[in-house]
RNA sequence: CGGAGAGUAGCUCAGCUUGGUAGAGCACCUGCUUUGGGAGCAGGGGGUCGCAGGUUCGAUUCCUGUCUCUCCGACCA
């Protein structure tokens, strides 16, 4: 490409909207277009990445024997009905209706639509297992849209989906998609980490999710130091540790704690560690009234974790401040377990502490030296909290360390939730109907671009890895301005030019006549991993001046379009 | 959805407190000069000051409403 005939864009200033680098240097360089909340263009430059990350996930979806189909992004509302989601997805999904007045979504995603077509389709055991794939615009209505296209509104999702007989095939096609993932985010480049994930709303099983390691991440993970352990923290499980419980050796004591609420407050009033307090929480119980939940005063409450425990109620909501006054009579900055009027559930970390302190269910006082068993009954355990950095591995195997994360990829097995609630059966090799199993496999390839920028930047712009730049090989002539030397250097950048592109290499060249300083700038900015400089002093003894977008410094290479390709 | 902030030129912003019909830098156009890390000089084009009301002789400025955008939080395949 000639960059003279290229609508380059770029911007000296940061945008002022942008609060992430990733977000920062796609505006500076002309990637994206803002177009409303959540909305965003992309300009050409910008489609170049995405459509080489997109051939990227085709290829490998492809290689792995996924089908690729394209559905429409309107949606009817019926299968949504039938899948029942339509009641549950909430304001996330946008809903319109047509001239009839008749009910659509744009889609969010598409295990109904896919699944709809199945039924249509697949009439015979000996036509599964299929994955079907495809790389399509979605529409998330997200409450707060933000940092560019990483959490945009509309966005690009490669969205696949597997039909299978048995839980084993399902379970070989997972295995099979999460190979491929993992050679699609080494192809793209970028460092990642698969870890365990809870399969949220969508339903299912097992479930991973592919993270690209970034500061900015939303997402916390909980790795092993030194093993195989991985988990989004939302997913990651916390163990009893094994060892009993002190015995009780202090004394139950009220004190009177005037206006101390929080844990903290509490803590520091008392001169007690946080671990050795004991906070309860109050929550809706499944089956109706409350129930109370213990954990240490350091440990924070999984709402993931207690809206799937039998007793508590799913979806996880907290009492409001009147319903606990109602069954404790006193406000919930006094809450404890001796004497509690409900239930109450111990987190492990939390059964496990003695002589703590804890609420003393009376306005202004708390106790000291508390005991399970002795002060309060001995309480059900439960996995409730969060993993902590510190905390041994659930695996056995090192210490959690926290990371962020990007989201990049989720892959879940389903099971028969959609299979089953749409009627979708196909006949076994008995003639019986038998409902299929389904997985499910998701890449955000609009947000795979940004997470890439927010990995690889430097103060000069973006560092693309080679396999999702927008061009590989930038040629710079310089001197041009020159009357003596102007003719050789343009006809050197231009044969190296015309050369590169016929060697199959997605070449630029930097003929609009500009200064140096503005191309390399230009160059940093949008991220050309490898800069050729064709000028007046190289040529003069047969060299091209190299440089790789990561290195510190530049070294001078035969004045050939070989010697070029030998650095690509 | 709760909290905070912002809407003035393509971009980043000033002006508004104390009303009198708008400015800078960057970008853009023309010319000259310059050419190894976003040059310099001279000239030029470009804005119904988010929108709608109100107050006023007069509103970018004051008041009310409204829309949009951003940030923090909650939420989230």
């Amino acid at each position: 490409m000639r960059l003279s005939r290229f609508p380059l864009s770029t911007s000296k200033e940061t945008p002022a909207d942008a609060a992430v680098v990733s977000h920062q240097l796609m505006l500076r360089g002309g990637f994206i277009r803002q177009l409303g909340s959540g909305l965003y263009s992309w300009m050409p430059i910008g489609v170049r990445v995405l459509r080489k990350i997109e051939a990227i996930v085709r290829e490998e979806m492809n290689a792995a024997g996924a089908m690729e189909i394209i559905t429409p992004t309107v949606q009817p509302a019926e299968l949504w009905q039938e899948s029942g989601r339509w009641a549950q997805m909430g304001d996330e999904m946008l809903r319109i209706k047509d001239r009839h007045k008749n009910e659509f979504c744009y889609g969010p995603t598409a295990e109904e639509v896919v699944t709809f077509h199945v039924r249509q389709d697949i009439r015979s055991y000996r036509q599964l297992p299929v994955n079907y794939y495809q790389i399509q615009t979605k529409f998330r209505d997200e409450r707060r849209p933000r940092f560019g296209v990483m959490r945009s509104r509309e966005f690009v999702m490669k969205d696949a989906y597997s039909f299978h007989m048995t839980e084993a095939s399902l379970a070989a096609e997972y295995d099979n998609m999460r190979a491929a993932y993992a050679r699609i985010f080494t192809r793209v480049g970028v460092d990642f980490r698969i870890v365990k994930a809870d399969s949220g709303n969508i339903g299912g099983s097992r479930s991973e999710e592919f993270h690209i390691l970034a500061q900015s991440g939303e997402d916390l993970l909980a790795v092993s130091d030194s093993g195989q352990y991985a988990a989004n923290v939302e997913a990651a499980e916390t163990r009893a540790s094994g060892t009993p419980r002190a015995a009780a050796s202090a004394v139950l004591e009220k004190v009177a704690t005037p206006g101390q609420k929080t844990c903290e407050q509490v803590s520091k009033f008392m001169k007690v560690a946080l671990d050795h307090k004991v906070k309860l929480l109050v929550v809706k119980a499944a089956k109706g009234g409350l129930v109370g939940i213990a954990l240490r005063g350091d440990h924070q409450l999984n709402e993931i974790k207690a809206a799937k425990h039998p007793k508590i109620a799913d979806p996880f909501q907290m009492a409001s401040p009147d319903e606990v006054k109602a069954a404790f009579g006193c406000e919930v900055g006094y809450l404890g377990p001796v004497g509690c009027p409900i239930a109450v559930i111990a987190d492990f970390a939390a059964a496990e502490v003695a002589d703590f302190v804890c609420g003393a269910n009376e306005d202004n006082h708390h106790l000291k030296g508390a005991n399970w068993g002795r002060d309060a009954a001995e309480p059900e355990t439960a996995d409730l909290r969060m993993i902590v950095e510190g905390d041994p591995s659930p695996d056995g195997v090192g210490t959690i360390k926290l990371y962020r994360g990007i989201e990049g990829g989720h892959v879940f097995q389903l099971g028969k939730k959609y299979t089953k609630a749409m009627s979708l059966t196909v006949l076994d090799e008995n003639q019986q109907p038998v409902t299929p199993e389904m997985g499910c496999y998701g890449i955000g390839v609009t947000r795979m671009a940004a997470a890439v920028i927010e990995q690889r930047n430097d103060a000069n712009g973006i560092l693309w890895p080679d396999a999702i730049a927008p061009f590989r090989v930038i040629v710079c002539p310089i001197g041009l301005d020159k009357a003596d030397t102007a003719a050789s250097v343009k006809a050197a950048a231009e044969t190296l030019y015309g050369e590169l592109l016929a060697a199959g290499v997605d070449a630029a060249l930097d003929d609009r006549g500009l200064r140096p300083g503005e191309m390399f700038k230009d160059a940093d900015l949008i991220g050309i991993p490898h800069r050729i400089i064709v000028g007046a002093k190289g040529l003069a003894t047969q060299q091209f001046e190299y440089k790789r977008r990561d290195a510190a410094a530049a070294e001078m290479i035969a004045a050939t379009t070989s010697a070029v390709l030998a650095k690509l």
